[in-house]
This record gives structure tokens, sequence and C-alpha cells, in this order.
DNA sequence: TTGAAAGCGCTACCAA
DNA sequence: TTGGTAGCGCTTTCAA
């Protein structure tokens, strides 16, 4: 039998509401009492029931963490920077890998609803907005990271994703590549639109156009390397000497494409990454990537979530912070 | 306000315990009852609380999942594999990196079971069996990923990981590898242990005795490259000619330790990981490795540990998978 | 086939 | 400072 609030209140003789007040170290308790009952559940270990304790006071002390996957290295560590965060505040993590589907994530977005999570923290990438609405029209609070939306008036944790692409062009212009390609993530993913956008006006005011056909799109590693091959296999001049990726697994499935076809990395192409997760310090070659302050996002937005949960009419805050390009074996002066 | 049952009840004009009956599908409502309740849950967009639902009927549909981090590609991986499985199930998942630390896992344990979850998949290392008391105590099931603790007769999935260990002394001997070290991981981690114990018993059935001064543990990447530089500092016929690594990332570690030291890898030193996570075949050069079959166990937990949830009384399973080693550019014959 | 009512374990309000 | 008690939204007998 689980021991309950009643049989705290029994074995102490006083009633159930004086043992809720000092669970909750609210209202006024003498000392005396407050010590015999908090030993009382301490020899009969009782824990309250986190479950009956939601019913009534409407927290449950769990936030949702809705991510593309939690086994690709950028989010399991953004995840763990969440916990961790979480934990300090008090707070548990439901993890949520959406694929970056809109199905998936408006599924797990009810689900998210029904077990009445205090709040929840958006890391995939959303086509429609409207598969958030079970989220929304319940007015739980929600918090981005590493995604935007803002129009929405959300409160996010982002880094200057336009900044990032830029420098990664500037890396590459500086080194003397004149033919660039990109490697973009799907279209959806607002963070990847605006590295492109960054990369491509920034080489555009250096006076270098990159043609349509070198940007492509791919969603995870298999598929860029796939996008990277066909970069890749256009011969001669049409090769391009440079690919920025949008992401390291991008970068990873370009470097694996480019081993295969023979096109040795950095001599006959240079690649940059973003995000610098570990896979861009133990690649081969080490990988040139622009870097996120990973666990610096994880801790903020789970701050500023839990800020907008108890503060509702504050209003909702943007942290905007600086990438920063990390210069490594895969980037090089082109070769001729 | 949110609606609840008795909206529903009141708007179809029946009793909650008829809308109860519809939402579980249990007891006998007529079809036409049950097609208008169903209609104008719709309508009304009900959802029912889950919380409330767990108060009385005792099932909270989450699992508990204990990692040493969820940032560790492995770990990840498994995560994924046992979110996806989960939600087939109907189940969500919570996580918690407990760092390998016993207190860590005890306060999680402490948490979820106050949060009730259904079962709990353990997957990190744990040095006293009581850091789990919480949920042993509660009879809150439990399975064990990767780890195992035959003695006490818990559902677990784990491989073969001696004859893990065994396939990479295997390996390393027949390239004529004749000096050996090992980076353990702490031998708090059963698995480990395993592993030491495959190398070391197969590596002197050939004839080869690994000195105590080249096996070495560490936890961690950082902590890795510290122990891997320890072992490849000692110069000449000191320095092994190979070192097995009880992880990738410990692998890592050794990767970076022996960059660092001018060793070359592999001609001045092989390394062989385990796990195969994404880690190992992007690294340079390219990790030889013993495979788990990572989404495959995860899978195959979540399926034990619900089975068990089901049905209590049923004998334990365990689950043995059997490794495989994988071999690519870190590990050539010894030279000169 | 349907409904009334008794909890589940706790919080919060009001009264004492 | 303490206690009584009414819910929270649901499941589950037991009767009707």
């Amino acid at each position: 039998m689980k021991t309950t609030i009643y049989d705290i209140a029994q074995a102490a003789g006083v009633s159930i509401a004086t043992v809720s007040n000092v669970l909750n170290g609210k209202g006024k308790v003498s000392q005396e009492r407050r010590q015999q009952i908090l030993r009382i559940m301490d020899e009969l270990n009782y824990k309250p029931s986190a479950i009956a304790s939601a019913l009534t006071s409407k927290r449950t002390y769990t936030l949702g963490l809705l991510v593309p996957d939690i086994s690709n290295p950028f989010f399991a560590e953004i995840a763990r920077a969440v916990e961790d965060e979480g934990q300090r505040l008090g707070y548990s993590v439901l993890i949520c890998s959406t694929d970056n589907k809109d199905e998936k994530t408006a599924r797990y977005s009810a689900l998210l609803r029904q077990k009445s999570v205090d709040g929840v923290i958006i890391g995939t990438g959303i086509n429609e907005l409207s598969a958030l609405s079970p989220l929304l029209k319940k007015n739980i609070p929600v918090a981005f990271i590493a995604r935007d939306y803002p129009a929405e008036d959300i409160p996010s944790v982002i880094i200057d994703d336009y900044a990032g692409g830029a420098a990664a062009a500037v890396h590459l212009i500086e080194l003397g590549h004149r033919r660039l390609a990109i490697l973009a993530e799907p279209d959806t993913i607002s963070s990847s639109r605006e590295r492109v956008r960054g990369f491509r006006e920034t080489a555009a005011a250096a006076g270098v156009e990159i043609e349509d056909a070198l940007i492509v799109a791919a969603s995870e590693l298999r598929d860029g390397k796939q996008q990277a091959a066909l970069l890749l296999s256009s011969e001669g001049t049409g090769r391009p000497s440079a690919i920025f990726c949008c992401n390291d697994l991008l970068a990873i499935g370009a470097l694996q494409a480019a081993r295969e076809l023979h096109v040795d990395v950095p001599q006959h192409c240079s690649i940059v990454g973003f995000d610098d997760t570990i896979l861009a310090s133990v690649t081969d070659p080490a990988l040139t990537t622009v870097a996120q302050p990973i666990a610096q996002m994880g801790q903020a937005v789970v701050q500023l979530l839990v800020d907008h949960m108890e503060r509702p009419d504050e209003p909702r805050r943007r942290i905007v912070l600086p990438p920063r390009l990390i210069v490594r074996q895969s980037t090089v002066p082109p070769s001729q």
C-alpha cells in the first residue's frame, strides 16, 4: 500500500491540510509540528504523488521537448542542456522526435497537451504553425530554440543565422573560392533559410553569384550525401570548389560523397559545416564549421520558458546569440 | 475553460460513466450513443486529461529512461529507438542523464517514482543497486539496456560484451599486435568489465598478457584523451602498438591524444572502438569498432519492459544479441 | 445498456 | 496556527 498524505496526517495526529502545508511550505505551521511531520514522512518514506498534486495544482513540472531527432548530435546536446537546466528549476523533460514532420509535431502537441505539460520547447522545423495548435489553443507556454517565428511573438533563443551564413561566405571568399554551392536543409527550417540568405547575399556583395542549380536541400545524412554527390559529380569547371552545408551532419554527408567520388577534401573541394557538434571535431578532415553555443542556448531557452510561465504578462523575450566560425582542416584555398 | 468529461456527458445527455466507457472502449454502449458521443467530443475538441486518468487508473503511460548522458551519441541513438517503440505502444519517455553517478541515479529514481512512471529503462552504470531502490521498493518495473545485473533477475537486453571484447582481441592479434592496452570505462559499468575480460582472456589465450599498467579507465572523451596520452607517452617499446577502447567516445579521445603526441594512427598505433555510433564512421581515420545493434536493442528493451508490466508474473527475459566487428581504417599490422 | 456515486491523493479556501 | 471540506477529472463498482 502506498502511503498517502492521510497516513502522515493520522500518524502525526493532524489534518491533511497541515501536512499539505508543510509539503508546500505554505501557510503557518509551528516549528515543532513541522519537524514532527517531516520526521514522520521520513520514517514512512512518504513521497507525495505528483499526479494527485498536478490534478489540483495544475502544474506537472514537466516540459516537452520537440526536436527533429534526438539521435542527431546537435539536438542531443540541446536536450542535455535543457534537461540540466530543467532539472535545476524542478522540471522533467519529455522527448519528442518529430523528424520535422508536421503530422508528428501535431500528434506530439496533442499528447503533450493531454499530459498537461507546463511548457514546451520547440527545436523542430514547422511548416504550418497549426501543427502546434493543440498547445497554442490551450495556452500552453512555448519557446523556440534554434528556430524562430518572429511574427508570432513567442519567446525564442537563436543565433544570428544570417551572420553565421555570412561568416562562412566571407571565409570561403577570402580563401579565394568563387564557385560556391550550398547544401541546405529543407525550406521549412527557418534557421537554414537565414543561413542560406546570409551566405548568398554576402557572396553576392563580394561579386560572387551562386547559381540556383548549386543550391540543393537535404534533411539528413544519407540524403545529404546524395545531394552532395550530385553537386560534386558535375565534372570540370561545373564542379563547385566549396560547399557550404547548413549543418554538420550534411557536411559529413558531403565528406562521404566526396570520398566516394575521389574528390579530395579540402584540396579539390572545401567544405564548411554548421553547429560545431562533436562530429565536426572528429571528421576526416576535421570540419571548418560555424559554431552555435549549444549549452548556453539550451539553458537560456529553459529560463525564458519558465520565466514566461511564471509571468505570462511580461513581454516575450528573444535572445540572439552570435555564431562563431571555427576554422579546421576542411577549408583551404581552391587549387589551380 | 477546459472541456471535461462532464461537458461531454451533459451535451450528450448521458452520464459521465457512459462517456468514460466510450473513451476506454469498455462496457456496453450502443452504437448510436457511441457515435453521438464521439461526435460531440470531436465538436468540443475534447481530450481527456491524462493526469486525472492516471490518478484513478494508476497508469501514466510514461516511461523513464536513465542514461549516463543523452548527449553521448550512443545513448542518444538508444533514446531514439526507445522513444519510437514507446510511442508505438502508447508511451512517452522522460529523459534522465545521470553521468553514471549513483547519487543522480537515486535522485532521478525518486523523481520517477513520484511521477508514477509505469516503468523505467536503465542504461546507466550503477554502483550500488540501492540507487534504484525508490523504484524497486515500489515495484516499478525496470529493464536494463546495455547493462546487466544477472543476479537481480531483471529483464535486460544486452549484447555479448565478452564476445565483443574477444572479437577485438582476435582482430588485433591476427594483425600481429602483441603489446596491447585497454582504455576501459569505470568499473561500475558492467558491460565494460565484460569487454575487458573478453579482450584480456582472449589475448591471454593467444599468449599475449596485458600488463595492468596498460589498462586504464576513463568516463568520457576528455578524460579518455588524457588517459590515452599517458598510455601513448611511454616512449619506445613501452608504448602499446594497439589500444582497445570500450566505447567510441573513448576511442576518439585516444585518436585526439595520438594526434597531439604525433603518434600516427594506425601506422604507429592501432585503435579499436566499441558501439559503432555515427562517430566511428566519421573519424580520421575511420574507426574499427565493435558494433552493437542499437536500434534493435532499444526496441527490444521497450517490448521486454512493457511485457513485464503487463504480465508481471511471467519469468523475466534476457535478450543477448551478438556484437559484430566492423573493420575500418584505424587498425593495421604493427610497424617494424 | 446506462447511471449514481465513491473514491484516487492532493491543494486551497474558509472557518475555527 | 490548525482543521474541515470541496473539488480537480477521471475510473470503477454496483444498481437500475
